[in-house]
DNA sequence: CGTACCCGATGTGTT
């Protein structure tokens, strides 16, 4: 059978989507491939359809229960041989399902790669042979593996029995360079041939909006969810406990539309979280209040908009939740609800307990979202450098560039107090210190990141904070000094 | 102040 009739025979589909044909052929020919495919470009087929012609076993790592069970079943529906195993079934079914493996039964087999580790179910998949080896959301090895899910950096330590080496491919969305070159890393991967989609997304208006104080927040969460009341939307908190408190707010203030509202968190029980997913997805609620937990798997075209209640603590993080929205190709909106303190609980869920290079990387991202949502140059083009993409041509996608935003009442007061806020600032500058406009911008940049850390007055101060330590904030207040002595 | 898996100890309701 070849790729084409595979397609057509499992999938019912006719034709390849660009670069699909290209990342399965490599696989075939026995290439450690990686591929960067947006959600929703069909990049499980790029591994399912190998695993089809293969002679031996494909494993899938997956990072998720929930997201092994959605494809299994997917596959299942389609009558191919796939199955997975997991702490939700029985130690009876696990078994079960182990001997089946090694009798031949299955083409894929979806795990994590806690199990991976695994010395019974290593010896399983040395006795049947492996002929792929999936990493299935391979970011989450350079996003968790340092800390979080250890085992993420362990894969080819527990396949080292497989005398021929498997074909190795890797699958994930938005990524940096740097991300890469972690990931090929990682999983020890051969020159691999790299196959990828511009991450850019053309039909979501990215918009930031400055918040004095609590209440100016929820004013403008509420007006923000009366232009678009009926249509479908995800709101992103920081913590657990602010997942309720908005929720309750929101109920308050918007009775009419309590019913259509919930929140999420991994705090939840397993059935609470998989009964809420499916309420969004059936369309029973249309807002969720949601922590980071929220997302991943999920591909819901109608979404419409998507609103930071709490800006996130990285690029990555920001521009994948902000993707979840407009996967139909509508027009689409993304609001950042910006206050300078709520950098505060940012530093401490994601700087505090970290130490070293981890530290400081972390601590570049936190810095590189806080210049993309703080600056004033097109978001778009920060975005598309950030991922090492070729800069658009022209924006006209974000609340810096767009001059539609100026004939919308409440983007254009939002921009224009800004831009006042911004003039101002220049003059006093201007005034103080008889610099010029450009020193004003590079001190600024940096002042607003020290200022985003809980707006230390001093260098004491600064020190005091998780995660910063005494010969980073000194160097760091040389490099202001020296910017603004100049 | 967040993100997940897995396992084994303890508890609950059934026969």
């Amino acid at each position: 059978m070849t790729p084409q009739e595979a397609l057509q025979y499992y999938f019912g589909l006719t034709t390849f989507r660009a670069p699909q044909a290209e990342i399965i052929q490599s696989i075939l020919s026995g290439s450690d491939t990686l591929a960067l495919l947006p959600t929703g470009s069909g990049k499980s087929l790029c591994f399912q359809i190998p695993a089809l012609l293969l002679p031996h076993l494909t494993v899938v790592i997956s990072p998720l229960i929930a997201l092994m069970e959605d494809q299994v079943a997917h596959l299942q529906e389609r009558g191919i041989a796939a199955t997975f195993l997991s702490s939700q079934l029985s130690t009876e079914e696990q078994r079960t399902r182990l001997d089946e493996v090694a009798g031949g039964k299955w083409k894929l087999l979806y795990c994590t790669p806690e199990r991976l580790q695994q010395k019974v179910f290593q010896n399983v998949l040395a006795s049947c042979g492996i002929s792929q080896l999936v990493v299935d959301e391979a970011h989450c090895i350079s996003e968790w593996g340092h800390d979080f899910r250890p085992e993420y950096r362990m894969i080819p330590e527990a396949i080292s029995f497989c005398k021929v080496r498997p074909v190795v491919s890797a699958f994930t969305a938005t990524a940096t360079k740097k991300t890469v070159a972690d990931i090929t890393q990682s999983l020890q991967q051969v020159t691999p041939r790299i196959f990828s989609l511009p991450p850019i997304r053309t039909n979501i208006m990215l918009n930031v909006l400055p918040c004095e104080n609590k209440t100016e927040k929820l004013l403008q969460l509420m007006r923000l969810l009366q232009r678009h009341g009926g249509e479908t939307g995800i709101i992103y908190v920081a913590t657990r406990a602010a997942t309720w408190e908005v929720l309750a707010e929101l109920q308050e203030v918007l009775p009419s539309q309590a019913k259509n509202m919930t929140n999420y968190h991994g705090g939840m029980e397993f059935d609470e979280r998989a009964k809420k997913q499916q309420m969004y997805m059936s369309g029973k609620v249309r807002l969720l209040i949601a922590t980071t937990a929220f997302g991943m798997g999920i591909d819901k075209t109608n979404v419409r908009f998507v609103i930071h209640y709490h800006p996130p603590a990285s690029i990555e993080q920001y521009y994948q939740e902000v993707g979840r929205a407009g996967r139909d190709g509508n027009p689409s909106f993304a609001y950042t609800l910006l206050r300078q303190k709520d950098f505060k609980v940012l530093v401490q869920i994601h700087l505090a307990n970290k130490s070293g290079e981890l530290l400081e990387h972390t601590r570049w991202k936190l810095h590189q979202v806080i210049r993309l949502l703080y600056g004033q140059s097109c978001s778009t083009k920060k975005i598309a450098r950030y991922f090492s993409q070729p800069a658009p041509t022209s924006c006209n996608t974000c609340d810096r560039c767009a001059k539609k935003y100026r004939q919308d009442p409440l983007l254009r007061t939002l921009a224009e107090k800004r831009t006042k806020e911004q003039i101002q600032k220049l003059l006093k500058w201007r005034r103080e210190t008889g610099k010029t406009e450009e020193q004003y911008q590079i001190a600024t940049d940096f002042q607003l990141m020290l200022l985003a850390h809980c707006q230390p007055k001093t260098i004491d101060a600064c020190c005091k904070l998780p995660g910063f330590g005494k010969g980073w904030c000194e160097q760091f207040w040389q490099t202001i000094q020296a910017y603004m002595v100049q």
